[in-house]
DNA sequence: AGTATATATGGTCATATGTCGATATTTAGC
DNA sequence: GCTAAATATCGACATATGACCATATATACT
């Protein structure tokens, strides 16, 4: 009980990271393969800081990845599960929203 | 790229409905079946009204459904895709955290 | 060493979230 | 209709979160 409670804070935690729609769009935008923050923050319309913590955020629970190159960073998505994870989000949202809103 | 923020909100929501403990420790315990809010909140040491809340948030976004027993609602898990998302959480977790934390 | 570019961090703010106790509402059975 | 049990809602609170600006740090190039 104790251990499964211990468990559902980390997964929580990992599941927080990719509940923002600023990262979600980070994430799209990086399936199309690798690139640098200062490619990121004009594409997303938001400061250069504010993209600057949200890719620590997923760098550091292990969905972001990033290698130096030169002055730059480039960041690539670093495990594919995220991306199985949105079509399963998006399969729930098709069956309970579609009544609502178009996906 | 408007439509695609409009889709990145709803995944947000979605996904934040997931991501705090107590809904996790939610989802486990009706992995076992259905069970009823007055069996839920003394099992995971949560107020009454705390557990409603977090039903009405899981319900709310297609995770989990209810049917009306007398008294009681029995609710169960909606969207098995959900259990495959916290095995993909836990991949991820096992990848990154390993050496951290035993999960 | 000095400058320019890229990224990180500190401080601040408004808003969102999780929790509770108290109270209201719903339902079943008498 | 009244009572008891189950669930929902309200109001309050502390903390977390996402955003920005300003500034600091890191890297490359001359």
């Amino acid at each position: 009980m104790f251990k499964m409670a211990q468990a559902n804070l980390i997964r929580a935690k990992v599941f927080k990271a990719i509940a923002d729609p600023t990262r979600l769009e980070i994430i799209e935008f990086l399936k199309d393969g690798e690139r640098c923050q200062c490619q990121i923050h004009p594409e997303l319309e938001k400061s250069q800081s504010t993209i600057s913590q949200h890719l620590k955020i997923l760098i550091d629970c292990g969905i972001l990845a990033f290698r130096r190159d030169g002055q730059k960073k480039m960041y690539q998505i670093a495990d594919n599960h995220v991306l199985k994870m949105i079509e399963l989000i998006d399969e729930i949202i098709t069956k309970h929203y579609s009544q609502y809103v178009r996906v």
